[in-house]
DNA sequence: TGAGACATGTAATCGGTTACATGATTCC
DNA sequence: GGAATCATGTAACCGATTACATGTCTCA
């Protein structure tokens, strides 16, 4: 029940703030969120979903002007639903069809559960990724018995993109372990966003 | 009508040989086509669908012994709709939620159509792609002003993954539009490394 | 005064998941 | 004789898409 990813992103956009309806449509079509929806039809009915359910609770702003809002928070169910749902572990399924919502979690998991939350979704999705990169390892093995071409080269392509899933998983684990802040210059936060020069941890072609 | 992914899938695994639901349900579970569905639910409802709309004929096997198959083949109508919905344009919408049903339509296109087909969804593709990876970079840039690590993170990912793609893509391309490739693999391990380095003598346009 | 953004929704439809149901056949 | 697998489905439920409906406010 409303575990959906689209559940899930709306519940993290008002874990910050409450936010109305419309509110969630533009950030959602603004940002990179919007591949969790897109219309109206689906988050307006989410929403009330989500309030049948208890996770949220939406209040009327404004109600005595012309234009009152909907504004919708996250109750204290929702609060403990939505931290439920983050420490769920990654599961092979998900990664085959569902990496989007893997990626959702780990960063809200960093935001809201902190970094070691976020760190076990990084290993697990690592651990999966690996396993399923094998797999297609073999299949294309297989493949290049009897299939076309075009088969083995779109077998190629899921190759390819585990690997980049799992060298930015192993990325981020080294940079997420190494102690916190290095403060070398007295400038906590900024000094780490000082990198322009990507490096993108190390190698790249 | 029909034309989800799965029924895509359907359709090109039909369009080889006849087969039950239950041969479809191996295929699928034991291929990376397995993306598409998984369940008898999702299989048999699909087949009924697409048979009201007429696009597949199923015909009893064995009518006479103990163990009936249903097979179904495609109908002429069915063969049109399979090539329509493979001459389809690749949209930014698409590469967004769908890109396995992308790469499926350039495997059953390659196989079907033939190479030039391939090559258009490739790239459309590859145009989609890049133009959303710049997107990516710009909304990437515009959340270290505000965003957490771990949405920089994800954003990072995802990049990556567009990176992939966009390589995998300008690669095969390459490839296909080399003469009828002799495609001679003494050695696939150190042949397929040199995706990477130059070795392959044709570089893209 | 009309276009376009603000703001909130509903209804129809479609299709996938989960779980269940049924019975035959093959293998140990 | 019991388990696994072959083989075919159905029903309940959930949730997303599409398209529509309604009205306000702002600005040129």
């Amino acid at each position: 029940m409303s575990d959906s990813p689209l559940a899930l992103a709306i519940l993290g956009s008002l874990w910050r703030q409450a936010r109305s309806g419309y509110d969630l449509l533009r950030v959602f079509s603004e940002t990179a969120l919007g591949g969790f929806s897109s219309s109206p039809g689906a988050i307006y009915p989410a929403l009330k979903r989500m309030q049948r359910h208890g996770l949220v609770k939406g209040e009327v702003e404004n109600r005595d002007t012309l234009r009152p809002r909907q504004v919708y928070r996250l109750t204290a169910a929702g609060i403990e639903a939505f931290k439920q749902a983050l420490r769920q572990p990654v599961t092979r399924d998900e990664v085959m069809r569902q990496e989007d919502a893997i990626l959702l979690r780990f960063v809200l998991a960093g935001e809201v559960l902190g970094r070691d939350e976020a760190l076990r979704i990084l290993e697990e999705f690592s651990r999966e990724v690996e396993s399923y990169g094998r797999e297609l390892n073999t299949q294309l093995a297989a493949h290049k018995e009897t299939g076309s071409v075009y088969g083995e080269y779109a077998l190629q392509q899921g190759i390819d993109v585990y690997r980049a899933h799992a060298r930015w998983a192993r990325t981020i684990i080294a940079r997420l372990k190494r102690p916190a802040a290095p403060r070398r210059t007295g400038r906590p936060a900024a000094a780490r966003r000082g990198h322009k020069t990507p490096g993108n941890g190390g190698r790249r072609s």
